[in-house]
DNA sequence: TAAACTTTTTTATCAATACAAAATCATGGA
DNA sequence: TCCATGATTTTGTATTGATAAAAAAGTTTA
């Protein structure tokens, strides 16, 4: 009963012939499947080979396996779905527009209670404060509020960020162990409105990002962008 | 040069070896790694243990491999965020409120020339429209504008959606292979302000969902949530 | 010189076997 | 009856050995 799909490695061709049978319900969802005894026998190939496609594919989140207790089908719960945060200028300058980035100001201040509690610093540490403005083809594409924590970064205080943005020089100079993400859509204030060239009250799409190097809060940014244009696209 | 932490799988400690050197520079991004066989022979395993370990860095985008070129650093590119869209019913559930759903509309009618396209639909047939309101604790939670393609679903046809939602039915009864999402800001009009006791021109956190079995388009979705409050989470 | 092969290195996959670990199931005792 | 415990089953991981495929590097030929 070999699944020959010419050239195609075994493990992958056995994936989708059980990708197959959960769609079509020859397997049912919640049902218990054949052990990888078995189906290494029905398959004609070695058990290592049908873990593999089954550990792939419990990955993937079609499977639930457990020792002893077997695979089953799972019933598809939630969806995880992949987007790709992409750096900025990467963004624009991929759509042929052209790239601009304008530092609008720079300051070590002792950040306000809401920041410092995303921060997670202990209490009143000075921290540096950066706001900048992205454009594609001079129109204004996104605005960046963001915060880097000088306990975890002292090197920042020296770089001026006026020709480097804040996030080439961090991904260039802080390797991030850990991310956390969380989008929003709000309404602009007069303040953002204006520097997107957008009327006050306009739907922002926002990005907010921790970032660590292992224990240590590396920084703190708020990605604003005009709600209207900007989308963020994936494909599973 | 064994990394016993004890308890642990080899090829996990191997992994989390690797990424400290991939971290603290010891593997500088862009370099070339030593090949397989010599890190078995460093590690003291076989082969196919640092493959596992490799062959998993590279898929979570720290390495890249190519068969004779060998493996390399990945720079650190974009992002790629997992975020978990879930079941609106549970989505609620889980925070404690009561869920309740509420059908405000259902017909067949051909759609809206954007919702054709979106649809891929061949031209002018007409398709199940449904929209429906979420409830949490009886606040008004999602806003959901929904087509299902009957050509490719007839079974929803006999469906009357006053008890289940659309989301329910469709998962229970059809296994979806392929979906996309866009997301995106939006200010809402009279209607959906209304809808979700907004006031108008408020910002709308905007999920659009199209999902397919093997090749055909099932479904088209637009999910609306009220984007003061609502948040889309991660930790990587 | 440039295009067309050939070689060689390196990763990719596979098989067969073995043992480990987890969880279920059955059993026996209190 | 209920709990503890140990046997058993099933997946998880590792080793060894081998072949395939891809791509770079080198070689030959027109």
């Amino acid at each position: 009963m070999k699944t020959k799909k010419a050239g195609l490695p075994v493990y992958q061709s056995i994936k989708t012939e059980m990708r197959e049978w959960i769609q079509t319900g020859i397997w049912e969802t919640g049902s218990l499947i054949p052990g990888e005894a078995t189906l290494a026998k029905q398959f004609g190939c070695a058990r290592a080979t049908v873990n593999r496609a089954l550990r792939e594919l419990a990955e993937e989140g079609k499977l639930d396996r457990r020792r002893k207790a077997g695979t089953r089908v799972i019933t598809p719960e939630g969806r995880s779905v992949n987007f790709e945060i992409p750096r900025i200028r990467l963004e624009i300058e991929e759509t042929g527009a052209a790239y601009r980035y304008a530092l609008l100001l720079r300051e070590v201040v002792v950040p306000p209670a809401d920041v410092l509690s995303k921060l997670e610093i202990t209490p009143e540490l000075p921290t540096l404060h950066l706001c900048c403005l992205h454009y594609a083809n001079e129109a204004p594409f996104q605005y960046e509020d963001r915060w880097i924590n000088l306990k975890s970064i002292p090197e920042a205080e020296q770089e001026k960020f006026e020709k480097i943005s804040p996030n080439e020089w961090l991904v260039k100079h802080v390797p991030w162990t850990d991310a956390e993400h969380i989008l929003s859509a709000h309404n602009a204030d007069a303040e953002k409105a204006e520097l997107l060239s957008l009327a006050e009250r306009d739907a922002l799409f926002v990005i907010q990002r921790r970032t660590w190097r292992k224990e240590n809060l590396v920084t703190y940014v708020r990605l604003y962008y005009p709600g209207r244009f900007y989308q963020m696209r994936t494909i599973l």
